[in-house]
This record gives structure tokens, C-alpha cells and sequence, in this order.
DNA sequence: GCTTTACATTGACGTTACGTAAACGTTTAT
DNA sequence: ATAAACGTTTACGTAACGTCAATGTAAAGC
């Protein structure tokens, strides 16, 4: 029995195409080529295509298939735990897409009736989420899993009271800075001010304060893209001026 | 606040190509370029970048994305709906194809030690998973689901004994039909016990016979390729002498 | 024998969301 | 002044084909 691409094809339920690209990138040859430069497979290529088929149905890539069957020696029970592995990693990224793409529609339809515990449990969830996206990388690097986790506990256990106080202290740090900054002067009494109340504002984070890690994240404020853009968004120069005034205030450096 | 390329890349996590990118496809347009050519990004560009980021980490894709944010009119809540749709629909498939996997491999490693029974179970399945695969939509078509339903759950009810009879009895459609064959007459006696045979075979797998269904089948084996395939493998013509034979046999056309 | 129809061939581009590199101009630092 | 670091555009590569386009070949009907 032999086939043409198409009578092949449709035996095996492809298109003719398919067969062409296999013949391209090496995975399945025809038996031979007429005069007229036609394709011609017999009964062994159409065993093969079954197999390729078979593979290819377990979502292995056209690449593994090729080195399944044409290596004789190719471990092919590895080559499928391999891929099973893949599945299942592919699996879970799908589950945390969907928990988010849930989270966020429930939020958006508000068609649940939040009550307000509920609502600010997600507030801070998503502060915290936020937080992790933009910094988690640095911030776990620079001061530790241990402290990052504690901070974000801490978060988690406030009441909403205390985290609208921690979100209005947060404002306020933001204005008395920008009226230092105005001053020039990070020794001030204004600039003194605003780095007291950056000290007040970070007990609603940390679990414990000490000038070192104070000094240390004013200097991560300048030193990182990102917290730069956040005190500089006022006007630009406010997170040196802010981190001046820090090592002044803690008297480090 | 303005940002480079770059500047804005490392604000955002992302790299200056992801930038250009989405300059490119039109997703999110600098605020201005300067006169060397350079993006430049505004605040309100560093916000929609936000936007940006956080619907990709949902997994929609930026065609999508730019939808959601330029037109005011957009649905987002909808487009949301049925990009978890999507997801929901890509589990499912990944679903499937991880247990594919893992059957696979549990028969390929033969670790755990298979019941007779159970491996002449997996067997069936097999049967019926194969048959599905090559044939299932046009046999669906052709005889309904319910016939095609009924014929599955036929098989699965057949004791080992039955399994091996079919079987060797289709095996004996084969040989007779050849023999038959080479004498060219289908209406001969080796024809028709041929067609006999292939009748018998069927009670295996139908639930109640038909001359008028047999005879249909028949046809079917010429007009598919690969039902044809399957009888023209042991020699070109088969298919059509079986129906020819079975035609005669049912007396019908 | 001729024409239509069906099927074959080889390019080559399109798909997604960028990575990577080349070739070249600009800004910043030493 | 020069080098490093950054900016630009252009363009190829990715996975597995789908989809033309241009063109040659085989089969079938008249």
C-alpha cells in the first residue's frame, strides 16, 4: 500500500501540510519520490505517523518525538516523566491564573456582598500582594525571607483603624517632607520632623526599629528605581533630601 | 517625573525591548520622543504600564489588554468572564493530557503489577479510545451517538473469553476474505462464508444486526480511507470485494 | 486529443510576545 | 578626548503548522 501526502493525510486524520513539515524538519520521511517529485509513503511510514500521533497527542514537542524514534537508545519513559513534569508545572501556573483572574473579577462585580472586614482583609492582601510584585525580589534579598514574611504579617494583622492611621501617617510624611525639601535643609526642624514621622510610620511594618535598618532602607529609597520613583513623584530630588535627613536623624553614615 | 526606556523598565521589572514592543503594537505610546529620538515617559504612562502589567499577569494577551484600556467602553468584567473561559477550557485539556501521560506510563513501566483482569480492561479501553480516535466523528455521524454509545459499552461488557473470540474471529474475517479473494467470485461459497464470518464478528460489537446497517458498513469500508485502508492492507481491492460480497450476502442494492 | 478538475510541488509570509544581535547615533563619566 | 553606557532601528528566531501564490502533474470527462 502506498500514499500520496493527501491519501495519507486523511488516513491519518492531518493535513497534508502536516506531512510536508514533518518531511522538513526530518521527523517523518516519505518511503520515496516519484519522477514527478511526489511523496510517496508506504506501510512502515504510516506505523511511524501513528506513533509521532500518538506522542504528539500527549502534547510532547515534534523535537522529543523525533529523538523518541529515531534513537533507539532514547529513554522514552524518561522522556515522558520529563514532559509530565512540564504538564503539571504548566498545571499549576493554570491554577494561580485562575485564583487571580477569580479574585479579581469577584472584586470587580462587587455581585459578593463584602462586608467591610472582608473588603479590608483584601485591602491589605492587595497592598501586600502589590508590595511583593514591585519589591519582593530586593527587599527579601536585602533584609531577609524572615523579616519580609514578619512585615507582611504584621500587615495582615492590623485593624483597620490602625491601617488607616499607617496610610494617613504615610500622606503625611509625603507633605512635611515636600515642605522640608523646600527649606534645602535636611538638618531643619521640618526635615527632623518628617524623618521622626517616616520612624512612626515604618512601627506599623516592622516588629522591631533600629537606626541601622532605618539608614539602611533611606539609602534603599535612592539606591532602587523604584522607591525613588515613589518619593520623587512630587517633585524630584525628594528621596535624597529624604535620605539625607534620615542619616542626620539616626546619625549613621 | 520622566522616564527612558530603561529608566521605566527597571521601575516597572520588565526589560526596554518589552517597551519598544509595546510602543510598537501601539499598547502604551511614550508621552513624547525627544529630539534624539529617545521615548520619553510621563506619569500617567507609568500608571497605564501598571495597568498593563497587572492583566498580563492574569495571562490575557495584549491584543486584549489594549482593548480593555483604550476603548472606556470596553466590558472588562466580561472580557474577564472569557479569558477565565479560556483558562478554565486550557486546565481541562492540560487535565486530560496529564492522565494520557500518566496511563502511558504506568503501562509503559509496568511498575505497578497489572490484575489480568485490570490489564485486559485497560485493554477495552484501549480498543474503544483507538476506534474513537480514528473513526469516532464519522461513524458518529453516520450511526448516531446512541449506536455508537451502545457499541462502546458493549465492548466494555465483554469477558475476556469474548474479548478473544472476537478477536480470532476477526482475524478469520481476514483470512477468508483473502482466500476468497483470489478466487475473484463474491458471490462464491468462500465469499459469502467470508461475509458470514464478518457478520458474526459484529455480533460482538452490535447490539442488535441489520442487513440493512451490514450492508451500510459495507459501503462505509470502501468510502473511508481508512476504514479501506484496514482491509486493502494485506492486498489492494479487498474492501471492495467484501462489500461486493456483503452487498450480496444482505441481497440488498 | 483536449480541457477541466484535482492534486502535487516549492517558496514565503503570518501567528505571539518578546530575546538577541547588528549597526550606528547620543549622553555621561572619567 | 575617549570610553562606557545608553538610545535608536532593522531584522531574524521561536513552535507547529495555516494559508496563499505560482506552477507543474495526473486523472477524468467530452
Amino acid at each position: 500500500m502506498e500514499y500520496t501526502v493527501q491519501q495519507l493525510a486523511k488516513l491519518a486524520g492531518i493535513t497534508s501540510r502536516t506531512l510536508r513539515y514533518y518531511d522538513e524538519i526530518g521527523l517523518l520521511k516519505p518511503a520515496r519520490v516519484n519522477a514527478s517529485g511526489y511523496r510517496i509513503y508506504g506501510p512502515k511510514e504510516v506505523d511511524q505517523l501513528q506513533q509521532i500521533l500518538f506522542y504528539r497527542e500527549l502534547g510532547v514537542d515534534l523535537e522529543t518525538i523525533k529523538q523518541i524514534l529515531t534513537s533507539p537508545s532514547f529513554d522514552d519513559v524518561q522522556a515522558l516523566k520529563q514532559h509530565r513534569e512540564k504538564l503539571l508545572a504548566e498545571r499549576r501556573r493554570l491554577e494561580a491564573l485562575i485564583a487571580n483572574v477569580e479574585k479579581t473579577l469577584l472584586a470587580k462585580e462587587g455581585r459578593i456582598i463584602m462586608s467591610d472586614k472582608e473588603k479590608f482583609e483584601a485591602f491589605k492582601q492587595q497592598l501586600i500582594d502589590e508590595n511583593e510584585r514591585k519589591y519582593g525580589k530586593e527587599i527579601r534579598e536585602k533584609y531577609g525571607d524572615e523579616q519580609v514574611n514578619k512585615s507582611n504579617e504584621k500587615v495582615k494583622n492590623m485593624t483597620q483603624a490602625q491601617y488607616e492611621e499607617a496610610t494617613k501617617l504615610g500622606e503625611e510624611v509625603l507633605r512635611v517632607l515636600h515642605e522640608a525639601f523646600l527649606t534645602g535643609d535636611p538638618a531643619g526642624e521640618l526635615a527632623q520632623k518628617a524623618a521622626d514621622l517616616h520612624r512612626q510610620w515604618l512601627g506599623y511594618f516592622w516588629d522591631h526599629y533600629s537606626k541601622e535598618a532605618h539608614a539602611g532602607l533611606a539609602q534603599m529609597y535612592v539606591d532602587d528605581e523604584r522607591f525613588k520613583a515613589y518619593y520623587d513623584k512630587k517633585q524630584s530630588g525628594m528621596a535624597e533630601f529624604l535620605r539625607d535627613a534620615i542619616f542626620i536623624y539616626t546619625g549613621k553614615k
